[in-house]
DNA sequence: TAAATAAGTTAGTACATCCTAACTTCTGCC
DNA sequence: GGCAGAAGTTAGGATGTACTAACTTATTTA
């Protein structure tokens, strides 16, 4: 009956989300990798993008995948926004883990207002980056989301600083955190094992 | 394909509550009480209700109404207990306003975790009262929630003191809040025109 | 280049949720 | 006690979202 969605559903967020992702880490988002990051079938999501194409909020082709359009970049900003400031907030302000936050933020972003979000902003004093070192977008929609080196692509006896860790696995974050890798850390890739083998690292006197 | 669902739908989470707050009030929840509290169709209800049976949450007589099992009294009070905390939280820590604070709990109340409310709920000192008056559920599921007396059943002259009012009409609540009628208000019942016509009440100097 | 494999789409199903319209049951009043 | 109106239910339809199975298109590789 509704002829007009003034709002999205909170999987047609997951999906732009998903796809602003895999944009930014310089990928194109087919089918596949957006059904792999949602943990869905790939048949599902051929029929939620032809949707979110209806909707103007990607532009898609058939057989190559989908691109965000300047609207359904603004959506996804606006979720990552969310996120992360709700991530900061409940690290900083309710004792959370940090390495234990994504899962209620992944909740919580969906049914907090922008109200709430630009409260929780200022409450932390406009913070411009989430407890595991990712950018804060801002709330016009703009970011300093610049692709950083990944371990992989540094050279043995290279030394760097870890700026960002994804969110998405408690387990491995508190196990490199436990290492020593954080947010801030400085490090050296000491050797790297052929065949994409185990890298090592070297953390202050420690090696792994 | 899901044999069992684990966790209930936000919109399961609302029908119980609503019919919780019928019966807390004395009613019976029938279809269309339940139907006028949620704004749908009784032909939805229906169904829902139905559903709800099945899952061993409601007791169903048909053309009659419906009654919550034990099990679908924790599930309500377990909603309340969220949705009054977060209203406290929303309050006391991120300078909401009393009476503006129901829609953005409404969503939340859907999302937060068991966690989170209880880490909300350390923050505050384990408040027992919401900013309206309300008791806040326990953890293990006790309320003191026993009917308190209508303005609509003082007698004339007789004196009380405001313990609780409903969260969900915020201009009303402003309203009210500007006549000095907030919790914890002491008021006296000045005069009742007849015919269910306006009550005068007298709030210290003043009388409305 | 052609066959094998990977990726993507369509078809058909299911379920939760809502709706309106039409029918059934209940209840209060004469 | 019966009937009118209120209350409740069923029927049938729409939408969003997911699934599997079967088919089509694209890509890789021998």
């Amino acid at each position: 009956m509704t002829l007009r969605r003034p709002t999205l559903t909170r999987q047609a967020e997951d999906y732009l989300k998903a796809i602003y992702e895999i944009e930014r880490d310089g990928e194109v988002a087919a089918t596949t990798a957006i059904a792999a990051r949602l943990g869905i079938a790939a048949a599902s999501v051929s029929g939620m993008v032809r949707r979110l194409g209806r909707q103007g909020l990607v532009v898609v082709e058939r057989y190559k995948g989908a691109r965000l359009t300047a609207k359904g970049r603004r959506v996804a900003l606006q979720m990552i926004r969310r996120h992360r400031i709700l991530e900061s907030y409940l690290v900083t302000r309710l004792a959370y883990q940090w390495d234990g936050v994504h899962d209620e933020a992944e909740r919580l972003e969906h049914a907090a207002s922008p109200e709430l979000i630009e409260r929780m902003s200022a409450a932390l004093g406009h913070p411009l980056v989430d407890p595991h070192g990712a950018p804060i977008p801002r709330a016009d929609g703009t970011v300093n989301d610049a692709r950083l080196r990944s371990l992989n692509d540094l050279d043995v006896g290279e030394r760097a600083t870890v700026a960002r860790m994804s969110d998405r696995d408690p387990a491995l974050l508190r196990y490199l955190a436990k290492l020593g890798i954080r947010p801030g850390a400085a490090l050296r890739l000491v050797d790297r094992a052929p065949f994409d083998g185990p890298l090592t690292v070297a953390v202050g006197r420690a090696r792994h």
